[in-house]
DNA sequence: GACCATTATATGGTCCGACCACAGCGGAGA
DNA sequence: TCTCCGCTGTGGTCGGACCATATAATGGTC
């Protein structure tokens, strides 16, 4: 059945409430547009079990002669899907190739964020709570979940950062690692997702800040490094209540230096 | 300056990163799409602000025409952007034509946030547990910044939950409804929005074992309407302490029945 | 001059057909 | 047997055309 959106002239409206009298909702609204449905099919799919993760979509071409629209319409679906990490979309013709559901979104989730938070519509003081928030759960889990692997490659992004040639922006990113590390020590995929795309979506202002600084970089550096190297030994102690609180402190002194006004 | 994404037979592989010896990972990826560098200019245009929300991107055909690029290359970036809730689009010649920057983008990352907790299977106990993070902060600055209008709303929502006809569907309705107010009494839009998203992905699983439940439905609805009752006495008290305790062990229990087992 | 229907214009929405680049496969040749 | 090269199928890109819509400009009518 192939999905004729309108026929010569005609327009699906979308419109079959039967609206009551008085000042009724005179808007139809809801202009169709027909790579939504395109979605609207695929979501079907997907929904019922008849797509499950890593299944292959049928090929653009084929699916567009399928449902009766353009390819260009098919691609538009897709593209829509593929930002929202719903598919990943591979040329060639190999197993791996063709469109097929993707299994992390983890990606686009943190691609979203940033960019929400660059948009600048959350005050920088409800991220940092946030980020507080989660990463002191992330913290507590840590102490008492992390593993040995997960405590040496803390170890080592700990030692990068207290080598000369480590730069802002290496800081910046090495920092960033090292609370990702944290959150992944911690054992709950959800919250570590949630951590790294508020920490990422930060990357940049920070480095920013940074950079601002001038010559006062280097003393809060070296504060910030001490902090790490705490946090690191209440992981290794297992003490929970000290990582928690370690963390939060950490945080807030990262942050205190830029935004200091903004914060409470 | 034309985007040219590449020049006879080179790739731009993104492949920076000095990979140690050993199992080096091999994969240099990021094949570069077009409509991608596309996004990139866009979003360029946005974090320097030369774009802020509310703008008026140019018309798909002359963005083309200025980046060198096809129209359907245009128009896949914007979709992209779109199905993130970074733009909006519209047709006609008005001042709310064209695309746009979007305003409300909190739609979008309840969106994603739901479909990534519904898509990627996290354990229950992971998501309880994120649940509780969030709502425990949110209590604690509700308690403190709740608002007369909050409360009152919080209050009728209590009422219907006691009402005779509100069957379980409408109860884990209100239920959701009650928690998302209070998420975003306390204030912070980015965890209100982290707590609506997670909620809303647990409304079905939630209802199902409600149902499952038979006749013992019945008071354990009554605890769980206690337990509010008690949450929003501390709210009014502003008592946040009690509010965050309250509210993480109603939690706890909500999620007793049904996944007994699978909480610590 | 005020009002209303008509036309003009600009926008996104859709479609078609073509070609390109890439990845794998298989057959032809060494 | 092994290697290489072309074939095939996939997404990626392009240009052009037309449609549907929403506002603005125009003009006619009273």
């Amino acid at each position: 059945m192939p999905l004729t959106a309108r026929a010569k002239g005609t327009r699906l409206t979308g419109f079959e409430s039967d609206a009551e009298a008085g000042d009724a909702e005179w808007r139809p609204v809801a202009r169709t547009r027909t790579y939504e449905l395109v979605i609207d099919r695929i979501e079907e799919q997907i929904v019922s079990g008849t797509l499950q993760v890593g299944d292959r979509l049928p090929a653009e071409r084929d699916l567009a002669k399928m449902l009766g629209v353009s390819r260009a319409a098919v691609r538009e679906a897709f593209r829509a899907l593929e930002a929202q990490g719903v598919l990943r979309m591979n040329v060639g013709t190999g197993p791996d190739s063709g469109t097929t559901v993707a299994a992390l979104p983890s990606e686009a989730l943190t691609r979203l964020l940033r960019l929400h938070v660059a948009l600048a519509n959350f005050p920088v003081a409800d991220v940092v709570r946030a980020r507080i928030m989660l990463e002191r759960e992330s913290a507590r889990h840590a102490a008492t979940r992390a593993r040995p692997d997960d405590l040496r490659r803390l170890g080592e992004l700990l030692d990068e950062m207290d080598s000369p040639d480590c730069d802002r922006a290496r800081f910046n990113d090495l920092d960033a690692e090292f609370h990702v590390g944290i959150a992944e020590a911690g054992g709950n995929r959800l919250v570590a997702d949630m951590t790294i795309a508020i920490r990422e979506s930060m990357r940049r202002p920070l480095l920013a800040a940074f950079d601002e600084l001038g010559d006062d970089w280097y003393p809060i550096a070296e504060e910030l490094r001490h902090h790490h190297r705490a946090i690191y030994q209440a992981l290794r102690d297992g003490d929970a209540d000290a990582a928690e609180k370690l963390t939060e402190s950490h945080i807030r002194a990262s942050y205190r230096h830029g935004w200091a006004q903004e914060l409470t």
